[in-house]
DNA sequence: TTTCAGGCCTCCA
DNA sequence: TGGAGGCCTGAA
């Protein structure tokens, strides 16, 4: 059975670094996972969340997404975020800055995804310093060496819970190329299950609430602070700046861009305005240039 | 060989 | 309080 999500591009969602259990599907892979249309791509895509697992394929204008409606409003209306306007968020940039307008034209496809709070704060914790290929690799490692084995809905391994975590040394992660972040992950475990930071505690605050609770967990910084705030907690007034944000705003709003751009004017929805920001930076074009 | 990649922690002035 | 240095590792 199939559901259509209309407005949605699954490429640059990928692009937008903010989902690491989301893999395009070679052509093989992808004819045996959904019917073909004879594309020269797969445009089909493998999604993991939580104990979930979707095929999507990518079509003109949205996506096709191979589960039941059922299982679409239980899940994935939510993890698509399909109850937010985005392109209201799109039309309220201002016309005159030109470099903006571009970047939210160029990513309208992309979406801020509804992950699970837990993964997240592994997920970036493992990304800070690391490049996107590499935190693939890594999340794998941990996922096939620690998660639970899945086979309903498909065969993959669950993430790894904060228990299967907890009980590992500092360095045990090392093996799965986590490095120095090993301990980060080890440590963040043990908080969740010691009580020490309460997830759920954790969901019920506001985004300056949520961000210093996590500011306190050893391995986190304000960077992945706000990873974590805009995509487990859908506070979209969060916006993480990193290396290529930070030459993105200095680039075209100068060294003093705190002043310069206007954080005040897109409060509601500085998060999706990161991420249309960071997918034009990855995916450079000449039509994004402000000056 | 060196630098960099979606930072953060610790130490020291 | 703020800046420097160290940290895993692999690709460019």
């Amino acid at each position: 059975m199939k559901v259509v999500c209309s407005e949605l591009n699954l490429k640059q969602i990928a692009d937008s670094g903010q989902c690491f259990r989301m893999s395009e599907l070679t052509e093989p892979d992808a004819l045996g996972a959904s019917a073909g249309d004879g594309a020269s791509g797969s445009d089909a895509y493998e999604i993991i969340s939580r104990d979930r697992r979707v095929i999507a394929r990518q079509l003109p204008d949205g996506i096709e997404l191979d589960c039941s409606p059922e299982e679409y409003e239980a899940v994935w209306r939510t993890y698509f975020d399909m109850d937010t306007d985005y392109a209201s968020i799109i039309a309220s940039v201002d016309p005159s800055d030109k470099y903006l307008t571009g970047v939210a034209q160029a990513g309208h496809g992309i979406r801020i995804l509804n992950q699970d709070l837990w993964e997240m704060i592994v997920t970036f914790l493992i990304s800070q310093q690391n490049n996107i290929p590499r935190i693939h690799k890594c999340i794998e490692n941990i996922c096939r060496t620690y998660g639970q084995h899945v086979e309903i809905g498909g065969d993959f391994f669950a993430f790894p819970t904060p228990g299967s975590l907890a009980a590992l040394g500092e360095d045990d992660l090392m093996p799965c190329n986590l490095g120095y972040r090993s301990k980060y992950v080890v440590r963040a475990a043990r908080a969740v299950v010691s009580g020490e930071l309460d997830l759920d505690a954790l969901r019920r605050l506001d985004y300056p609430g949520s961000r210093e609770m996590l500011l306190k967990v050893y391995g986190i910084g304000q960077k992945v602070a706000d990873c974590v705030c805009l995509f487990a907690l859908h506070h979209l007034e969060a916006f993480p700046i990193d290396t290529h944000i930070r030459q993105v705003l200095e680039r075209e709003y100068g060294t003093e861009y705190s002043d310069a751009f206007p954080f005040s004017r897109y409060h509601d929805h500085l998060g999706v305005l990161q991420q249309y920001m960071f997918y034009g930076e990855l995916t450079p074009s000449p039509a994004f240039a402000r000056k």
